[in-house]
DNA sequence: CCATCCTACTTAACAGTGTTAAGCGCGTCA
DNA sequence: TGACGCGCTTAACACTGTTAAGTAGGATGG
């Protein structure tokens, strides 16, 4: 019996594609992007994970320290992908205060494409302790444990502090105040705005995608553009 | 042995003060209350509930029809807290621009002094569909079962509404849309601020209580106040 | 007074969860 | 040939929410 299920497993490890497979790290992170790309950061359990690649459930901790770090791997791309984006969107615009709008639209825009990537980043990190912002980088990231400012926040930072230095918000309801401060608000206003959409829009009308797409370029404009 | 243990429980049940108690669905009440105040929606089973007071799991089922109904009792009173603040705030002030920032400041309030119930209500919904916006709340409100905006929300349109007439959007960035999408607004924006302080405060620094009734101040006047 | 019934509560169990410890088969190397 | 070690397994632990079936004890009706 143990002979036959661990050749049921090896069969279907090595693929009935013939050799090149047995890469089971891969197969465990492909099967598991599946389940959260399909059912959710719930739908997401290590003997579902493990019973479809056909494997045991141990076995994944043979390539994972946890469910957590195999959590983080499923959503790596997804968090390259968040930095990346705001990255280019900061460097297309040469003005500081288009600079800062671009990178707000970049924002809503990966939300709304990757809402579920979205929810385990800013909704809710605690439950799942993963991300740039927390020490799961740690060993992939800069050797200091103590917790740093994520890499895109302080891209923001930066494109706050060229506003600043453009006299952007000179007049406004940021005036005189502090670079970081003022990314946090920034930040804030379009967190509201897709986290309200992704978290509510089972329970309310109103989260359409135009509709949080255009509520994004108000909250833009209402934080970039408050005057005291 | 089962006669025993079912001595047991009823000695704890009646409780050693003598004859009132055996309100056995206040003493689950009181304790899963007590749970969630201390470790969070987390920490918060249904065993470790009935262990607590002396009776078996299975007991708190003939009170409630399951793990969600309970938790929407355990949080019922703050969400009466929550509707009445709110109203208050709005029916301290006269001014419709002030009655907006009196309601914004509320909202903050609750956020600050209710994080768990906030988190509950407003972060992570899905996830106990419970909360006034649910069909949880049906037998207890109104009999439609259609998912009916809540009453809260619904308050917040009407003093919109009242700033739509009193021209408080004159010349700002919400001149001409409609009240209820003013409202998603707003309420985006108070969102986006408490959101992300209940959310992040463990992974980065600049969430602490002051900091965030701030940001909520900015907020509301961002909001308020950006000129087109 | 005795038998029934009903209420309140129980235990046992199901189907799942993440995770750890121990064991087994097989290929490699001395 | 024997030892080692790698890759994977089964068994188990300690939980989770939830349901089904059973039991003790008081109330009620004949």
């Amino acid at each position: 019996m143990a002979a036959s299920s661990t050749g049921a497993a090896r069969s279907r490890a090595t693929g009935a594609s013939g050799a090149p497979s047995k890469d089971v790290r891969g197969a465990i992170l492909a099967e598991a992007t599946r389940l959260f790309r399909e059912h959710g950061v719930d739908g997401f359990s290590m003997r579902q994970i493990a019973d479809a690649i056909g494997y045991s459930a141990t076995t994944i901790y043979l390539h994972f320290k946890d469910k957590n770090h195999l959590m983080y791997a499923v959503c790596e791309s997804g968090f390259a992908e968040f930095g990346a984006s705001l990255a280019a969107a900061a460097a297309s615009e040469s003005d500081a205060r288009e600079r800062l709008r671009a990178i707000g639209r970049a924002y809503v825009d990966f939300a709304l494409t990757h809402p579920l990537h979205y929810d385990v980043m800013f909704i809710r990190p605690k439950e799942w302790a993963i991300g740039p912002l927390t020490d799961a980088r740690v060993g992939v990231g800069p050797e200091d444990p103590q917790r740093a400012d994520p890499e895109s926040f302080a891209e923001l930072v930066q494109a706050v502090e060229a506003a600043v230095s453009a006299r952007v918000f000179e007049g406004t309801i940021h005036q005189g105040a502090d670079a970081r401060e003022i990314a946090m608000r920034f930040w804030a206003a379009i967190h509201g705005v897709v986290a309200l959409a992704i978290s509510m829009n089972d329970q309310m009308r109103g989260f359409d995608h135009d509709a949080v797409r255009a509520r994004g370029e108000v909250a833009i404009d209402a934080a970039l553009g408050a005057s005291r």
